[in-house]
DNA sequence: TTAAACTTTCAAAAAATAATGAAAGTTTAT
DNA sequence: ATAAACTTTCATTATTTTTTGAAAGTTTAA
């Protein structure tokens, strides 16, 4: 496999993958471009390369730099964009979580709560809603808690305690 | 808000959430119902309840048992078949990132893997495409593990650690 | 201030995905 | 063995999502 088919094997299964933290192939596959790229890109590389439309770039980049993981790059001397992805991984993973958490986990909990929340009207069906979704809002706290915690800052104390134990 | 509010909106939450874990409107609503349903329901309950025709409520208990999340019961004194989901939370969770580690975590793995040890022929493209494949598999390696090391069996020690410290 | 270089927007088209429903298939009771 | 009760399949239709491309918008250089 020479450089040409593994970098297109790379972006092709990123792209696939998009659906795994909920964004869509061409954006995907643009992140994947520029995580590999050893230089910024600019928007006219980027469409050539992947073969898509000056719109859907455009759009896409814009995406990106929503989920703050890419960004725009001066590159002196010249006139148009340049764009970068964040490179390191770990930095990705984290920024990645904190957005999922925000756009999806977060309100989720907030209709977990409510629904949880209304009156006991001492009908078995109600009292299994209450009950599931109070188990469900308990759970999903505990688990995004977690996430956010191991994605973030204590990396050391406790990523460090779970790497001995996962090698 | 009354019961029927509240049912109707934790189905319809849960069933915008699909995407989270990579299933389809439907299938997540089917999961949402059967999940805060005190008892199974048969194939013409979930119809009716959530408006949708047979073929697809068919297809798509089908792709529930598929994930393993929810399975036939059998009704003594009944011909049709119903059906009933996990109820528990937290295996809910471990058979979910289970099936998504096999489905999708470990097939990109193979690719990170093999797109990582193409040959170094000196130029600089070739030489980061394999550092950050590189770098990606390992990262992705250690969430994964760590992902089914919370998930499983290992509840006790490291689950029990880390949420002391959430709290 | 003008015009060239570049980017964004958005209505329309294309592609992908999901849902329908009726025919085919299965199972069970008699 | 038959037929009623029920489930699955799958070609077709409907819906949703993504992409395009050209017009509108913006920035920069002179």
């Amino acid at each position: 496999m020479n450089y040409k088919e593994a970098k297109e094997k790379f972006i092709g299964t990123w792209g696939a993958l998009g659906s795994l933290w909920g964004i869509n192939k061409a954006m995907a596959q643009i992140h994947a471009l520029l995580y590999v790229s050893p230089d910024p890109l600019s928007m006219e590389d980027i469409m050539e390369d992947l073969g898509i439309s000056r719109g859907n770039a455009s759009m896409n980049l814009r995406g990106l730099m929503d989920w703050g993981i890419v960004y725009k790059v001066n590159v002196p001397g010249e006139r148009k964009e340049f764009f970068a992805s964040e490179k390191d991984v770990s930095e990705l993973a984290r920024t990645i979580a904190k957005e999922r958490s925000r756009r999806e986990i977060q309100p989720t909990m907030r209709v977990l709560k409510e629904v949880s929340s209304i009156e006991d009207d001492g009908n078995k069906k109600t009292q299994e809603l209450i009950k599931k979704t109070k188990e469900m809002y308990e759970f999903v706290e505990t688990a995004d808690a977690m996430l956010n915690r191991i994605v973030n800052q204590e990396q050391n104390w406790v990523t460090k305690t779970l790497v001995k134990f996962l090698k």
